[in-house]
DNA sequence: CCAGGCAGTGATAACGCTATCACATATTTA
DNA sequence: TAAATATGTGATAGCGTTATCACTGCCTGG
């Protein structure tokens, strides 16, 4: 006959790694009831009879016992894992993004899968690959939260997404960010008020919505004044150094040059700076340069620029904040329409800037 | 009767409780190797093959692999805190070394305590501070792994610590760097190369032992051309970018000024395009600059720079690598000398360097 | 009086990881 | 040359909990 089980299991060790504290298994034994009792009885389930919860009940209390919460979670299943998807940001940006969002999933005992899109492939296959290896959310920084392939991929999965820091958010997902229209428009009012009225402005990459959202900024600050947006003072620029050396000979060739140029981020600003050093005019004495983000670069020239700070470790700590809350009442039924939340600002003032020249006639070299 | 049981259970059926996400048996499976390896790669322990290690990092690395903090802790792993002390190094110094960091930390579930030590008063309190928290061990980058007095404490207080990047490591304590001497006359053996005879060097930090290293490099690649040390083509800087304009500038002033310019960092070397160009002179046409760090800079100005690629983000991987190594050895046995890694650094070449003009006389540009 | 239903309860297998020990090869030592 | 000791790797048993399903009775209704 088979079936029969003899437990040739050896008596465990009694060593090994004790933790000494109470157990499920000491309140079982101590209540004379099963393990899994014991586990309704914790659970608040229905199906105990009231005097065997009284029991296990007092056994609990006896032994003070309170549940392992490592052990409940392994059980349960209930760990989340919330994906970070990236593409060649700055390693600045991303390192200050990693640096909030590992500390604030930490603290909420989250597992954070970090994935760079660049690597394995197409955007969409990564995008994919990371729904598929079971996350619950995902985080989406700048730039990758202007990417409608991605964007229309995650949507589709109805994965609770946040974007960070893009200038318009899609409908259906949540949002951190900051207020890119008002920052410039702030930015613009400084230099107004510091009495430029020529104001070169460098735009940034195209498809990126902050672009937008920085130049419309821009404009409102003038049209807050009665001035004319002039064609000629706006360039277009792609975020990156070589593409701001191009803006700023392109408006420093006007025929009447601007008095300060304000570009969209930090790394075109510094372009500017070297152009304006290249022609043999001083920043801030006969340029004022002012940028945007307040990247490790914004520091490391001379002069330091004066530009806008984005709290970039503040939004990913928020980001993962508001994904958590999502989560969580996801698993509650309840459908809200999802959040936005809006961060603050600071302008930054360094070196960058001055009141331009009473006379701005002429600039010999030396 | 009872102590008997009748096994009567089914097969399980297979949809019961997946949550989809990779588990150190995927990785194990894909790597080829048993779950107990992964495990050990994981927690970075020295008695694995370094070939067994790179395969099952590969597989974590595609299966985008982290680790369950729930069933680790409940499996007796005790939770790590290593603390990470820096002190006013450039952000994009700071920001690599954070990316790798944390990475890997992340990725063996240790909490990183990232902490400030410019803050908060004197540096040597900030390190008591850090010592009474709690931390397990500690990681010194630069420039805090040349402060003797925060050395002396951490040596005296016997806390597993590894300094990163210093010039000459503390015989106590265990180190990740690269060889910053050879990398330095390598850069400047490739610059005699391509022709140039009058090199200026622009020195670092002098209370930093890198420093030193570079600049023997430096002398190390002339000595063996048969070059005497020109101490006119030698000017201080202090890894600033404003130290760089000033150096610049000095060696620039030379009755004879070099044809090239190699700065002990990208930053300085960043400058001496700037001042370069602020004098009409074409890089690299009429003066090479090259730097050395491959820091973000590097890659952000133009022209792009020619420069010695520190793998940042390796190294402070390599060093919780390391101290977690030497955290778990430190429980389970006695004191092994502590161990250096030097992991190898790059000559990138990029737009900032070309032969010198055969006559230094006058070419017009276009 | 018996098939079927339901409330209680228990036995056992996951959950994903690490501790422990066994084992097969190298490398050294006697 | 054999024995002793390292090395690198794998098998397996927990860690404390919950999920799942089997089992025991006790009730129903025909």
């Amino acid at each position: 006959m088979h079936g029969m089980t003899v437990s040739t299991r050896k008596p465990r060790s009694s060593t090994s790694r004790r933790t000494g504290a109470a157990t499920i298994a000491t309140v079982a034994e101590l209540a004379g009831v099963s393990l899994m009792t014991v586990s309704r009885v914790i659970n608040a389930e229905t199906n105990v009879r009231d005097t065997t919860r009284e029991a296990v009940h007092a056994a609990m209390e006896k032994l003070n016992y309170a549940p392992n919460r490592a052990a409940r979670r392994l059980a349960g299943g209930a760990q989340l894992r919330i994906g970070l998807l990236y593409s060649n940001p700055s390693e600045a940006y991303l390192s200050a993004f990693l640096l909030g969002s590992l500390e604030q999933a930490s603290r909420a005992d989250i597992q954070l899968v970090v994935q760079n899109a660049d690597r394995n492939g197409d955007e969409c296959d990564v995008t994919r690959q990371l729904l598929n290896s079971g996350v619950d959310g995902v985080i989406l920084p700048p730039p990758l939260c202007d990417s409608q392939p991605v964007l229309d991929l995650l949507i589709e999965s109805g994965i609770p997404t946040v974007v960070v820091a893009t200038g318009k958010r899609p409908d259906a997902l949540a949002a951190v960010s900051i207020d890119d229209r008002s920052a410039a428009r702030e930015m613009t009012e400084h230099l107004l008020t510091l009495g430029h009225v020529r104001i070169g402005f460098i735009l940034g990459a195209p498809n990126l919505t902050a672009s937008d959202e920085r130049r419309k900024g821009y404009s409102d600050a003038l049209a807050a004044r009665g001035l004319a947006v002039d064609e000629g003072l706006i360039a277009q620029g792609y975020f990156t150094y070589r593409s701001g050396l191009d803006a700023s000979e392109q408006l420093l060739d006007q025929a009447v040059p601007p008095t300060a140029i304000f570009a969209s981020n930090d790394d075109m600003a510094a372009a500017s700076v070297a152009v304006a050093h290249r022609r043999g005019l001083d920043v801030p004495g006969d340029l004022t340069v002012v940028g945007f983000d307040d990247s490790a670069l914004a520091k490391t020239i001379w002069p330091e620029l004066t530009t806008i700070h984005q709290p970039i470790a503040d939004m990913s700590r928020a980001a993962v904040d508001l994904l958590t809350g999502m989560l969580r009442s996801k698993r509650n039924r309840a459908e809200d329409p999802p959040k936005e939340i809006v961060l603050d600002y600071t302008l930054i003032r360094r070196q960058s800037d001055a009141a331009p020249r009473r006379r701005p006639a002429m600039r010999q070299r030396d």
